[in-house]
DNA sequence: TTACTGTACTATATAAAATAGTACACATAG
DNA sequence: CTATGTGTACTATTTTATATAGTACAGTAA
């Protein structure tokens, strides 16, 4: 379920977060599922149990898991996307980003296009993180 | 012409890095044009030698400019986009995240799309960074 | 020569990331 | 109740990337 490149220049927590996120997106994860124990997680992938933790607590902090103590970490039933300023523009800052590096690599607009509605095709017909429920 | 945020969690070398690549796709900077030395870039933005070399030197490697000892840093006339399966891997991945994190904001697939065109729009109606030179 | 340019070092400081180990609080099955 | 598994909160240490500081050398051109 988990992978992670410790070789990367993306922490292992960020990439686990992204992972997360992503399983949720594809419906891999379905909210209230558990997800793995922090311990357990740790045992799975041989990185450290506080280096799990920080990965749930920062998707516990974007809404995207619900932690129960004693419990455990579950998908979130209640997400709930806000149209938030400071977000857009840091998701706009992603794409302008994404589209110089395109540019750089010889893709022409009509391609960029092209691979933008393959991903958005590979998480599903849902046009929002809300759907995800149904 | 050059701006730097010492507070961002992405490296100042990084943020030049990118602001050359944008300034040639939209234009702002041509080919064969001088950057400022590395001495002069430094006292105008009031960061380290060091690190505006570090900056030259990654643009140098990706073949955005061109580098004469002696006299200073060119906007590369003789980038050529070769299609990379390693750098389009990079791109798409790029764009993964961001839908992912667009979903997360409460876009649709639409806005989405939307969003990209509007950035395409603003580098113009280039088609590949080879368009620069005419 | 003089004054620019890039380049190459060494040394230091800082911050983020990851590991290691310990301890405590909560939940639940037995 | 106990035992086990859960999240949580620490402290300490190591490693790596980033940035700064300072010095020195090599190429270019007026």
């Amino acid at each position: 379920m988990f992978t992670v490149d410790p070789t990367s220049s993306v922490p292992i927590y960020q990439q686990l977060v992204e992972q997360v996120k992503e399983g949720v997106l594809k419906g891999t994860l379905t909210p209230g599922d558990r997800l793995p124990s922090v311990r357990e997680l740790a045992t799975m992938i041989t990185i450290n149990p506080n280096t799990i933790q920080k990965a749930y607590q920062e998707l516990e902090r974007q809404n995207v898991i619900e932690t129960i103590r004693g419990r455990g970490n579950y998908v979130a039933r209640t997400y709930q996307a806000r149209p938030d300023e400071e977000r857009l523009a840091l998701v706009e800052e992603m794409f302008r980003r994404s589209v110089v590096e395109a540019r750089y690599a010889g893709l022409s607009s009509e391609e960029i296009i092209t691979l933008v509605k393959s991903i958005l095709a590979s998480y599903g017909g849902r046009e929002s993180v809300k759907d995800v429920k149904d």
